[in-house]
DNA sequence: GCCAACGTTGGC
DNA sequence: GCCAACGTTGGC
């Protein structure tokens, strides 16, 4: 089992359309880095959802249900670009801030903080963990 | 709205 | 292959 992050704007796609959604096929990324980290996701790995720029913080925790295949919205070809399907598992008691997470010790190495602009990154499992405390949930 | 970080593009 | 210019992301 592995876990990752991924980033989303809320006022483009949110947690709230997520849910409602009840699934999300997670397309349109165009970085190399965040799109091997796409392809390494597999069937029920856990996945946060990190709402960026407005309130920057962890909502939620939702689960990989389809592996990466070619990402849909690509019309050239060869299409390097690779979509995932995920499905909500749970939103947080409490959004865990990037605030909180900047002032946790424990966390000062995680991606989020030092690649500040990738949106597809793998997380450790104490990380993790420690995340979800945080959440109360 | 501003700015830092950083990825991409294109001239040479 | 180097680097300047430029665009995008995302925090504040």
């Amino acid at each position: 089992m592995n876990f990752w992050l991924v980033k989303s704007e809320p006022d483009v796609y949110g947690w709230a359309h997520f849910t409602a959604q009840g699934r999300a096929v997670w397309d349109g990324v165009r970085n190399y880095q965040a799109r091997n980290n796409l392809s390494a996701m597999r069937l029920g790995d856990q996945v946060l959802f990190y709402h960026s720029v407005s309130k920057p913080a962890v909502v939620g925790l939702a689960t990989v249900v389809r592996e990466a295949y070619p990402d849909p919205t690509v019309t050239e070809t060869p299409n390097r670009w690779v979509a995932v399907e995920l499905e909500p598992v749970m939103a947080f008691e409490q959004p865990v801030t990037l605030a909180q997470i900047k002032a946790e010790p424990m966390l000062a190495t995680i991606a989020l903080i030092r690649q500040s602009r990738l949106s597809v990154m793998p997380i450790r499992p104490d990380e993790f963990e420690l995340l979800l405390k945080l959440s109360d949930t």
